[in-house]
DNA sequence: GTTCCGCCTTGACCGATGTCAATTTTAACT
DNA sequence: AGTTAAAATTGACATCGGTCAAGGCGGAAC
């Protein structure tokens, strides 16, 4: 908990308290946490694992709002809504997920002003990828944002330069989800990416040659140069 | 300024200070405040008019982020990102746009908690709003998106019920941009949806007999019922 | 009233993405 | 290794939205 940068500025009594609360679980793919609408108490980590959140429409359609890795925390804006979580949480691999109240972070982000400055700085971060997002589903086309999910990727490992291999973190279904498209969308999708810029695909395994490429064919569709700034490092 | 919910709980010497530091300026239609990427020094109050938030990229295409009517604030986050705007403003309406320096709202938040906490409320609901755009985006077709626009200018009026006329706040071509799609397809999709709901469209005058003619159409395509809650008062 | 310009609409066409169905590949379990 | 279910790919086709071009409409200025 304490290594979270959200957290650097908390006192001990602070994380004393959440740990005496704190409840810990494992999860099975497939199983949902909470449910949109949902009376939210509490807030969670990520110890293992990966979350997806969503929201269902009445027609049953599914929108992915995000599918978060180990070490992110989520539940938490609530507190500042009507106290319902505003999606669905569901687990999307094996998991580790600590639960923590929410009243407890809500005390002290009222009282702790370093806390909530850092939450601030946090949603900040949180609200330019979601602007990036908006951006990118109405300007970039499929193959485009399959590459720019690819340069992401290759980003958070650190690794800007010459050539690599990247693994997909999850099921090719679950990243045609997140990026707003249809599985045989992302297929073929990810056949043409290929083609034009030389990448090499085998199964959830990708290399490259050359981060160029795939700067050149995404990021030309796109606000922002390449070193994206709003990778979300912790929420 | 103090009628603005997000400052409702500062100081008088913080407005004092504010007011002693203030820009008020008019604006034509079509002028650039200022660009993505610029240095962030001060942000802005709509004193009257409309402006329009947006990014660009380098082939040319362009992002709405958001239009904002009067008692609307921007630019106002930088100051939890490297000081730079997330985003370009431009005048779509004769405006009078009144500006502060960043510095002077930097420092109240760093001291004030109640107005950091009034600051997360407002970013959490302005985070809401952002998720039900991504949302639409994936999920609702042209008319739908449509169809949802004039609901929720419905519902800022305050009337839920029973017939009424609606007028479009702003060119049709900005409207179709700020959902994302092109004025053609906007002149369509309004077409479609007029044929489809029964409403009644006269230039920028739309005439409803019935809510819920529009609310079957477009919310069966999202995923929260029809008094959406993620409307903005203020930022 | 006339002119002019910008906004809006309409038509024809095309490419991108979604849908449905069939098949192949992969991964997990015995 | 063999079995089985899920995931991924592929093909055929429909639909939606974008693009280009032409024309109509309406408000502002004279």
């Amino acid at each position: 908990m304490k290594d979270i940068p959200l957290f650097k500025n908390c006192t001990e009594s602070f994380f004393e308290k959440l740990r005496s609360h704190a409840l810990s679980q494992k999860h099975e793919k497939g199983k949902i946490l909470f449910i949109h609408g949902d009376k939210a108490e509490r807030f969670y980590l990520i110890k293992s694992g990966w979350v997806k959140l969503f929201r269902e429409t009445l027609d049953g359609a599914q929108a992915v709002v995000d599918i978060l890795p180990a070490g992110q925390i989520f539940g938490e804006t609530s507190i500042f809504e009507d106290n319902q979580y505003p999606y669905s949480a569901e687990i999307v691999e094996p998991s580790e997920i600590i639960s923590y109240p929410l009243p407890d972070l809500k005390h002290e982000i009222e009282t702790n002003n370093k806390l909530a400055l850092a939450m601030l700085t946090s949603m900040a971060r949180y609200r330019r990828q979601l602007d990036s997002e908006i951006e990118h589903l109405s300007i970039q086309n499929a193959p485009q944002r399959i590459g720019c999910f690819l340069l992401r990727l290759a980003q958070q490992k650190g690794n800007t330069e010459d050539a690599q291999t990247i693994h997909l973190p999850y099921d090719k279904t679950l990243v045609a989800s997140r990026l707003g498209m249809q599985p045989e969308t992302f297929s073929r999708a990810l056949a043409k990416l290929r083609d034009q810029t030389g990448i090499r695909v085998k199964g959830a395994t990708i290399e490259l040659d050359n981060i160029d490429q795939l700067v050149n064919y995404s990021c030309s569709a796109c606000s922002s140069e390449f070193p994206c700034k709003d990778i979300a490092q912790a929420e």
